[in-house]
Formats: C-alpha cells, sequence, structure tokens
DNA sequence: AGCAAATGAATATAAAAATATCGATAAAAA
DNA sequence: TTTTTATCGATATTTTTATATTCATTTGCT
C-alpha cells in the first residue's frame, strides 16, 4: 500500500488548504487541518515532515507556501493531461465530470472500439482503439482512466503500460496489480457498495 | 478504518469463489486464494476465522460453503434496495451500470431536485427529492447512494441519516463523517485521480 | 492400522500506521 | 529584557494490520 494513504491525505489538506485561502487565512496550525480531515495533530505533522512541509514554531504553516509546495508534489503546476479508456456509461460521465477542470486535470481524449460511440468532433474526442498508442505517444500522456469491461481490462493495462502509460486510475470490476513501471490504483464499484451495504446492517455502524 | 479492508477482501474472495465453482472446483485452499488477490494465505485464513469461516486440515475450504456463508455476510441471500440521490451525470451513469443486477443489488429509485431528471415511468423512476423520506419508509430502504453537488452533500447526508439510512455510499466531492447510526464511505474521484497522477511520476511504482 | 504429507487453526512476530510525548523555539506579553 | 505561552519537530509509544511459525488434525498411501 505503499505511501498511498498520505498522498491522499495531501489531495485532502489541499483542499481544505485552497478553502482557508479563499477565506483570506494566512496561518494555518496542524490542530486545525487536523481537525477537518479528522485526523491527530501529529499525523498532519508527519506528512508534512515527510514530504518536506515546514512551518514556524510558534506561528504554525503558511497557507500560500503549503499550497504552493502542495501544488508542486500533486503536479498541479500544469495542467495534467488524461486519457479515458472505454467510453462507456461510467467513462462518458467521468469525461463530462466537472470536478477535475478546476483542478488542473484535464481528460484530452476517450478511445473506445465501439464505432457508435466514436466521434471526432467532440468536446473531447473519441477515438478507436486502435489510435490508442500513436495518441499517447504524440501527446505524452502518463495517466489514464480505465473502464472497460471485465474481460479486456487485463490486456488494456498490459498494453497502455507497454505504450508508456505511467499510471492507470482502473474502474473495470477487476483487482489488476501493478505492473512493472506502471502504477495501478483500482476502484471497484461493485466492492464498495457491497462494503456500505455490510455496515448498513451492522449495529451502530458509527 | 474499523474493518473496511477487511470486508471488501470478503467480497474480493467471493469474486474468486464464484468463479471457481463455475469452473467445477468444490475445494480451495487458502494458499490458492492468498495468492488470487496477493496476500499472504495467513492473512486469508486470519479472515476466514475472524468471520467465522473454517475449513478442514488437510482438504481445505468448501468452496460452496464458504459463498454460501459469505452470501449471509455480505446479505446476498436476498435482493437488497439502494436509492440514488442525485442523477447527474455519474448518478445516472450508476444507475445503468451493469455491474450490480446480477449481484443482488438493485437500485430501485432515484432523487433528484431538478425537474428536468425527474421521470416516472423510466425503468428506475427519478422522483423529486421532496419525497426522499416517504419512499425510504415506505420500502424500508437503508442504503443510499449519494452523488449530489458539494453544497448539499453535508445536510443531505444528515437528512439521509434522519430519514433512517444505515449507510451511505458517498461520491460527491467532500469527504464525510460517519454520523451516529449511518456509516459513510467516501469516494472521490479528484483524490483517487491526483494520487495516480503523483505516482505516475514516481521513479519504478510498482 | 500406521505413517507421512499437507493444511487449517492458533499463536507469535514483524511491519506499518497513527498517536502521544517532550524539548526547542519563536512570538507575544509583561 | 525577561517571562510566558503556544506550536513545530523529533522521538517514542501505541495500535493496527499483515505475515511467520508452530501445532494438531485429517487424508491418503502403504
Amino acid at each position: 500500500m505503499s505511501c498511498e494513504n498520505a498522498v491522499r491525505r495531501l489531495s485532502e489538506y489541499r483542499r481544505i488548504l485552497c478553502k482557508l485561502k479563499a477565506l483570506g487565512f494566512t496561518k494555518v496550525f496542524s490542530d486545525h487541518l487536523a481537525g477537518a480531515i479528522d485526523v491527530s495533530p501529529a499525523l498532519v505533522r508527519k506528512d508534512f515532515a515527510d514530504f518536506g512541509l515546514t512551518g514556524n514554531r510558534k506561528s504554525g504553516y503558511s497557507v500560500g507556501e503549503l499550497i504552493d509546495k502542495l501544488n508542486r508534489i500533486l503536479l498541479k503546476e500544469h495542467t495534467e493531461e488524461v486519457i479515458m479508456v472505454g467510453c462507456g456509461g461510467i467513462g462518458r460521465a467521468l469525461m463530462n465530470y466537472n470536478g477535475f477542470a478546476g483542478e488542473g486535470i484535464r481528460i484530452t481524449a476517450g478511445f473506445d472500439s465501439n464505432p457508435d460511440l466514436q466521434n471526432c468532433d467532440a468536446a473531447i474526442p473519441v477515438l478507436d482503439i486502435s489510435r490508442l498508442e500513436v495518441y499517447i505517444n504524440s501527446h505524452r500522456i502518463r495517466t489514464a482512466i480505465m473502464t472497460v469491461p471485465e474481460t479486456y481490462a487485463g490486456t488494456m493495462a498490459d498494453r497502455l503500460a507497454a505504450a508508456g502509460i505511467r499510471a492507470i486510475l482502473n474502474f473495470s470490476p477487476i483487482t489488476l496489480k501493478n505492473l512493472p513501471g506502471c502504477f495501478i490504483r483500482n476502484v471497484n464499484f461493485l466492492y464498495e457498495l457491497e462494503n456500505v451495504i455490510y455496515f448498513s446492517a451492522q449495529d451502530t455502524p458509527e
């Protein structure tokens, strides 16, 4: 699991810091951030220390400085271009998801083998899957989202890795393992829902 | 984090066991299951022990028996009815997602405040949000999926909990804490993607 | 029947993750 | 200037999670 959790917390810190900045705050304390994301202040300081984020004794951390450094760590200094592989219902919904654009992430193209889904002229073009490798190469894409049927997920991941993709967010219903040189993060809707259903039947799930 | 991870592994075990059953296997060993989901055999045995799943020394576990017991634990002996709160792009995509139906989960209704999205006659009706409480009560719904804008997420979660919902799968872009009597699991697309992007820039992310 | 091999079950160990503690220090107050 | 106070930074502790190890038992073979 390496440091996935810590990196995810960085995203959470960043979100809160941006809100604080919008409210005009310039300083923040580990205590406050800790309360906001429900961890201990010690963990906030440790996370920051681990990623080279420093503060000042007595006067806490500078909001602006933290955001700048987090932007560097999370690759937000430029717009990150991402492709969508598989453009069924979930894929298209994510292509239209409005939560990425303002956060320095752009889905620049989709790929699907079904001609009915292809559309070169759309705001985000959906191309035939055969054009995958050329596109990745010419656009220097490093990150892909995958929403393909289970049957194709494994081979498609191999294909993406071979084409130079360095990390995949995989929504297909099969859990894939990291490949050499390619990080894979699996999100399985069925498992998440089964999990929630399990806890819906537990006593005082709080 | 309680035992979320263990429950998620139960989902994974179950998926693999169903495939083994389809292939005609009747017995399975912790070693095999461990390899399939990339953990140690000891963890498989411990997970099983923790949830009361037993096997036989020398002859392993019975595939059929494991599936039956997992079905009981994961509430798969009946069809679980779930509602969708917020029927924008992601919500509708999940309502049409074909990965739930065959797994004993049915999204029976959607709710949205936007009249344009409402449709009483659809396969899965989308009702006005004002009908939420009555529906939950009359259909004895315990589980909800939430895909509402950030602004409404907090109050909507409170409202769901007050209406009797026991667990929420929250896709809205704000991390919610468990409420008294209501478990909340957050899935944040932006954080997941930021995570993946982070690792796309690390060396040998494997 | 008796024995060897293999495996679950239980326990112990290790590794990882989160929290608590404490000293140093900078800012504010006296 | 001195004192006080609040907070970071570093370390130690605890807790949680996962893995090894050991033991006992079942099965199949001779």
